[in-house]
DNA sequence: GCTTTGACTCTCG
DNA sequence: TCGAGAGCCAAAG
């Protein structure tokens, strides 16, 4: 843990399954307000291994993890995590968000 | 070393 | 309720 892509990464990481988080929880996490710099490291994605798609909008949305919310396999892909997407959104989002302890 | 860009978020009309 | 604009920060060119 020493850049700021590397918190991110290794909060991204901390997420379990089932679980999801925001950009903005994890940027406010670091202690910074870039989120937008949190989905752009995450877009390039380095490490190829963190679980973006658990990443989504501060509203629950996919926000656009593949350019937009409207990979439907990743949907699939959250449902088989017991995240379901209704209307684009995530399902008692408010519920199933991740907080970093 | 400055400028541009971006998978965001908030506020206002 | 929805769309547009402004603000924020870090990485890449």
């Amino acid at each position: 843990m020493k850049t700021f892509q590397d918190k991110v990464f290794a909060l991204v990481s901390r997420i379990p399954r089932g679980r999801v988080s925001t950009y903005k929880a994890i940027a406010d996490k670091i202690g910074v307000k870039a989120y937008r710099a949190v989905g752009q490291v995450l877009k390039k994605n380095p490490y190829d291994s963190v679980p973006c798609h658990r990443v989504v909008c501060s509203d629950g949305s996919l926000g656009g993890y593949h350019g937009i919310a409207s990979s439907k396999k990743k949907m699939i892909l959250l449902k088989k995590e017991d995240i379901k997407i209704k209307n684009n959104k995530v399902e008692d989002f408010e519920k199933r968000i991740f907080i970093h302890y």
